[in-house]
DNA sequence: GTGAAAGCGCTAACAC
DNA sequence: GTGTTAGCGCTTTCAC
């Protein structure tokens, strides 16, 4: 049906092994040979079948990409970061959402198996690295990328969340609230504990004390970043400031605090984690830490690029850093 | 190095091809040879190579998705239903970013059938359906999501743009708007041409001349919203209303408008498509046009698994419906 | 410098 | 009901 190598071969009077050489440009073909083949190529519209290369190979030509929830901006700019990468290099990417579940998690890390991929990125769901263990066991490279594991010696490329949190809620202190509500994700995943550790140690640091009701966590959601708010805001004595750990939480958030017909910053202020297009548009404009999600990926697929190419150099962990955008819903009245 | 079928074949003491056939659960095996080869490949850990399978097959357990921006949330949403089908019947993405760009798609292309991918759902980025074309002749299975091609018999699902444009803009007419700008992505691109035509339509049935100063397009992003915006209100007479086709060139008409100093709906009224989680949470609140969009990506996907089983089906073209969401930016006064 | 042949892991056609 | 065999398209020895 498609065009095969071997008819590329009789077109232009030479052997298969010969064609192959041609395009794999290997040495050790006559140049006449050579333009010969490539004319047949072109004329016949060879295509050649990167699935009989994979088997061949016993790797495919494909990098699986293994994050958590394609709806959230921040994978989003990961995903895009990743796939540019990944097409400089002629890797296609598999795209798999795990939704924080560890059940479909597990099924990916099957898949990539049976797929051969050449290696894999992936943000797992817990620290526990049972799943990238697997991989690596299968002598898949594998980069960790957002979160890391604790107990698997691995590629890691994560953003300073304990540094990123202690800044804004530092902030949010100097702005003179002490009692500030989080609102996080769930502490199994490292970037929810590591948040929650910036914001513990931001407290601690100014002798506040840590308010076991006011650190709420749940599945990083929009619909749990309305229920956890909604939870502090009717507590006897209410945050003055609510600190969220993610985008969508923060959503959740700015959404329960207008139904509860509150005034941000008057009646409770905001900071939140991640960075987006529309943060400095909403009225007030948000205060939020910006995570270098583009670079993330792409630092993450240029290692992973590298370990494909190397398997024995020395495991990398990467740790880039945060920045604080200062604006009015924390109550502060710079410009913006 | 990996567990093989005929590792499995050994340790059950059966042929490859039992093996095989219990797997694709075939009949005419016994019971009790069953059983055993079913603790066999458990108790190996076998994975059948899926690459080793589409060789075979000539065809992958693999869908295509080539898309514009995975930065857009709209196609954000798309994606995810898409990955939901697709993970039902076991299948894997294959995902692809064209950035609007006709060479990344041809690229993407030729990608499609070197995988010999089971099929490939698109967003084309243009009306005349070449890329498109190109693969149904190579045998591959294809629908067309959210922009149709004009030239080629495709299965096709997309979202009714004159109407849900016509809505809007009919809308901003009702609020007495005569003078109303539009700022569009191509009408190369047939969601850009519909949306211009529903405006354009609104506009004649209300006996309104359409001035081409307030009709503007280029690249669906942010960047051009900015840009098409900031032009509109540098008008010698700029329009008292704007109407926005998607929801990156709405961000950058918000901040246009913001950095210009003016105030909405005050100052120039605003009107947008494409929903978004923070559309009811801006001040003031966004009046939108809503498009299915998880819909979209959904019906299309079960849509391209039927032609998958049945390539002799006759061709459709499914037209979704969009909602208007009316709310203070276009001056109305109703609840939000 | 080039060709012939083997084989990657799987399934389907054909024996028995 | 089960095994043997061939072959999907490619690359890589090994001859010559």
């Amino acid at each position: 049906m498609a065009v095969t190598i071997e008819d590329v071969a009789k077109h232009a009077g030479v052997s298969d092994a010969t064609v192959s050489r041609v395009l794999s440009n290997k040495p050790h073909v006559r140049e006449e040979v050579r333009s010969r083949v490539l004319s047949s190529v072109a004329e016949l519209g060879y295509q050649p079948s990167r699935v009989a290369r994979s088997l061949r190979a016993q790797r495919s030509q494909t990098i699986g990409l293994i994050i958590s929830d394609i709806q959230n901006p921040f994978f989003t700019a990961l995903v895009r970061a990743v796939e540019d990468v990944a097409n400089a290099n002629e890797h296609a990417i598999f795209l798999c959402n795990t939704d924080e579940n560890i059940e479909k998690e597990k099924v990916y890390i099957d898949l990539m198996q049976a797929e051969h991929v050449a290696g894999v990125l992936i943000t797992p769901t817990r620290e526990a690295g049972g799943s990238t263990r697997k991989l690596l066991d299968a002598n898949i490279p594998v980069v960790v990328v957002d979160r890391y594991v604790s107990d698997v010696e691995v590629d890691t490329v994560v953003v300073d969340n304990v540094r990123g949190a202690y800044s804004v809620v530092q902030h949010l202190i100097d702005m003179g609230h002490r009692r500030i509500g989080a609102v996080l994700g769930f502490p199994r995943i490292t970037t929810g504990r590591e948040r929650l550790e910036g914001y513990l140690q931001a407290l601690s640091k100014n002798g506040i004390h840590a308010d076991p009701d006011l650190i709420q966590d749940n599945t990083p959601n929009q619909h749990w970043g309305y229920k956890l708010t909604e939870k502090l805001l009717s507590l006897p004595e209410p945050p003055s400031a609510i600190f969220t750990g993610n985008v969508l939480l923060t959503i959740g958030a700015l959404r329960a605090i207008h139904d509860k017909g509150l005034i941000i910053p008057r009646d409770v202020a905001l900071a939140a984690y991640d960075e987006t297009d529309w943060a400095s548009l909403v009225v007030p404009a948000l205060t939020t830490v910006e995570q270098p999600t583009y670079e993330l990926g792409k630092v993450a697929a240029e290692l992973l690029l590298k370990r494909m190419q190397d398997n024995t150099r020395l495991r990398q962990k990467i740790v880039l850093q945060t920045k604080l955008h200062i604006r009015q819903s924390s109550g502060a009245t710079l410009s913006r």
